[in-house]
DNA sequence: AGCACGCCGACT
DNA sequence: GTCGGCGTGCTC
């Protein structure tokens, strides 16, 4: 027995499993490095192939293999790195179990810098402005007139944005063409100080504050709701939860959507901290990213506030995490790994044995059912700080409106906005279109301008005058025939977007100073901070904005918000219809009146009488949830069951169906499990690819992973037809 | 993800 | 007659 057992351990140690961020579903087996002991989490570099690649050794000790002795390779080294934290390990492995992706794929996410896993290079810096070289080529040109603008930076960096290899920027350098400098050594991160001001928090604010921090100092796992109305100082009773785990000398990780990185989160981040926190998502540089990265595997980042993928990074003493906007659904990734990052944060909450906070002030109907159920602790602030009030939202009923065609502000908006601008205040009208307007089709025959690739319509925007599809990224000149009739200058724009709606707005207030806000037309964290600015400043008089507008901004002097069509978000059926435009439009209700002055909100609406309407009218939110509760248990839909959407898709939408067929044939059968469908998906045509969906309902504690890996390994799909698994889909679309 | 292997069209 | 397109399959 015992002699069976120490060969085994013998066999195993002869094994090193290493975790490649390739798309493998499991590990691959070496040999272990010579003279090297290597150990779970330890980055490793191995063969692969006729090419090397970097790779994670993983703790799958208890995982037997078929590979032959004879067949595994030698990994090559130990990377001189930091080992990838086990929290960080376990989450990993959760993920791919949950969401059924390859766990290698998992595993890239976690390895976005692959530069930050190498030593740090020299930090010696080229400029230019040296001695011209003996042969100026196209490749030396570009070289030389890169770095004559811009400051000092290195060989690859040079190379990189000039486009040519390290070899031309080398042979520069070795001409004298290339001046090298000695760059300053790279910026630690500032320390946020906990006692740099002490918190001002209300009597109400301070209990949660303390709640808080008592759940960082027990240093345990366990979820927190924060709820609290828009301006009810939210982020100062977190603030401290943040100080807490500061003082225990331990990191801190700040999750928001996106957009939610304002300038003003910051300000108040400084004004508590004294210092900016470090920031991870898609605009920092990659120089930047490597620098974080690196910092963050080597314990240096205390503090970091960061998009849904700042969940992978290799922090290894987290204090606490916090889950802003909680309810946002950019949360939910979609493509490759579909994770939705709140849930996520729990299991890495978990796995690091750390408190987890969710904020919101709408919070998620997932959330407030494991609150009710007392799995989540529940914090509540139920005052606005200061004098501030809560908007008064008022209805304006559409139907009685008769709007002629082209126009969208009804009478009583208008008035509103007039009485507004002469007060010398600001307003906000609110609609989730981008562009000119939605659709545009030919008066003479009907026909209507849609995206070769997708079934969606073109959308024309004019401030570049052209037609864009906001599913891929096809765009084409607004054609001045129909293509299909070809009669001339007979196009008419069908509905409204942000842009027209600007029209509508000059033509009724001339000289009103109106700002256009959407994605397109303000591009980058520096343009935000710059039209907030302006805003601030009274620059602006109305302000025309997309959803953009909704998230984190406040203005003292915006006072009126308008709806302009608050029944957009109802339309279809998605499932999360109702709670989302509830979530959107209180968000966006909350802009109105945040200083001393109260606010006015109205909402043009067709359907007064829906429950989402009729809820924010009464500003009750609990009746809304509980009835939105009861509706989604009657249909044993999530939260009470579960769903899980299977979507085939491909070029041959022949093959695509048939596929999707297939899949149906081989659907499980099981007493609590429902497949519906196939269904052509709500964008048919997508990129290119026809998409067909199967939607799997179980009850709420049915395993629903070993279900669906034992189904899709049953089903043989043609190639070109491919089957991607969401569990937990959020968009419908 | 890369990269090789493999089987059908326009070129030295 | 070869170079090369990208479909398919494998990497411990």
């Amino acid at each position: 027995m015992r002699i069976s057992d120490t060969r085994l351990s013998a066999a195993e140690a002869a094994r090193t499993r290493v975790l490649l961020p390739l798309p493998l579903a499991d590990v691959y087996d070496y040999r272990p490095p010579e003279g090297e002991r290597v150990s779970p989490g330890d980055f490793v570099r191995v063969p692969l192939g006729n090419r090397e690649v970097v790779g994670v050794v993983w703790d799958a000790a208890n995982v037997p293999s078929e590979v032959p002795e004879a067949r595994l390779k030698s990994v090559i080294a130990r990377l001189d790195c930091p080992t990838m934290p086990e929290s960080l390990r376990r989450t990993i492995d959760w993920v791919a179990t949950y969401t059924l992706a390859p766990l290698g794929n998992v595993l890239r996410m976690a390895m976005s810098v692959p530069d930050a896993l190498e030593p740090a290079r020299s930090r010696i810096a080229l400029v230019g402005g040296g001695a011209p070289p003996p042969r100026l080529t196209e490749a030396r040109k570009r070289v030389l007139a890169v770095a004559q603008s811009g400051g000092p930076r290195t060989v690859r960096e040079l190379a990189e944005e000039a486009g040519v290899s390290d070899g031309v920027v080398r042979e520069l350098a070795a001409a004298g063409s290339l001046k090298s400098v000695a760059l300053p050594p790279e910026q630690p991160f500032a320390a946020p100080d906990p006692k740099h001001t002490g918190p001002v928090l209300s009597d109400e604010q301070r209990v949660a504050a303390e709640a808080l921090v008592t759940a960082v100092e027990a240093q345990q796992f366990g979820v927190t709701l924060l709820e609290g109305v828009t301006g009810a100082g939210k982020t100062e009773v977190y603030f401290e939860a943040i100080a807490a785990a500061l003082r225990q000398g331990r990191e801190c990780l700040i999750l928001v959507p996106e957009i939610a990185l304002t300038v003003q989160w910051f300000d108040r981040f400084i004004a508590r901290f004294g210092v900016r926190p470090a920031v991870w998502h898609s605009d920092v540089s990659t120089r930047e990213r490597r620098r974080t990265w690196r910092a963050i595997a080597e314990g240096r980042v205390p503090v970091l506030v960061g998009a849904r993928s700042s969940l992978f990074l290799p922090f290894s003493r987290l204090g606490v995490i916090i889950v802003d906007e909680e309810h946002d659904s950019s949360f939910k990734q979609e493509e490759m790994v579909t994770y939705h990052a709140r849930d996520m944060a729990i299991v890495r909450s978990r796995a690091a044995g750390c408190p987890v906070v969710l904020v919101s002030a709408t919070p998620s109907l997932e959330t407030v059912l494991n609150a009710q159920r007392g799995r989540y602790r529940h914090l509540q602030l139920q005052a606005r700080h200061g004098d501030a009030q809560l908007p008064a939202i008022t209805l304006l009923d559409m139907r009685r409106e008769g709007l002629p065609a082209g126009r969208w502000i009804s009478a009583a908006l208008a008035a509103e906005l007039k009485r507004t601008l002469s007060a010398g205040e600001q307003a906000l009208l609110f609609l989730n279109r981008r562009g000119y307007a939605p659709l545009t089709l030919c008066r003479a025959c009907g026909h209507r301008l849609q995206c070769p690739n997708c079934q969606a319509w073109l959308v024309e925007h004019r401030h570049t005058n052209r037609l864009h599809c906001h599913h891929c990224d096809f765009t084409s000149a607004v054609p001045t025939e129909c293509p299909s009739c070809h009669a001339e200058g007979r196009f008419a724009a069908c509905g409204p977007g942000v842009e027209r709606l600007a029209e509508e707005v000059a033509a009724l207030l001339p000289e009103a100073r109106c700002l256009v806000m959407a994605s397109d037309t303000i591009v980058g964290p520096e343009a935000i901070a710059d039209v907030i600015r302006r805003i601030t400043a009274r620059e602006v008089d109305v302000i025309i904005g997309t959803q953009i507008v909704a998230k984190g901004h406040h203005f003292p002097f915006l006072t009126l918000v308008g709806v302009v069509d608050a029944d957009l978000g109802l339309a279809g059926g998605d499932l999360r219809a109702a709670e989302r435009t509830f979530q959107l439009l209180s968000q966006v209700a909350g802009r109105a009146g945040r200083a001393e002055r109260p606010g006015q909100v109205y909402l043009q609406t067709y359907m007064p009488d829906h429950g989402v309407m009729a809820a924010l009218a009464s500003g009750d939110r609990s009746r809304f949830v509980a009835q939105e509760l009861a509706a989604r248990q009657s249909q044993g839909m999530p939260p009470f069951g579960r769903l899980a959407a299977l979507i085939v898709s491909g070029e041959n939408e022949a093959r695509v169906d048939r596929g999707a067929l297939a899949l149906r044939q081989l659907a499980p059968r099981e007493p609590g499990v429902t497949v519906l469908g196939p269904a052509p998906a709500p964008l048919a045509l997508l990129r290119g690819r026809h998409r067909r969906r199967l939607l799997v309902k179980a009850s709420r504690d049915f395993p629903i992973q070993p279900m669906l890996r034992a189904w899709r390994d049953r089903v043989r799909l043609p190639a070109a037809v491919r089957l991607q698994i969401d569990v937990d889909p959020y968009s419908f679309l």
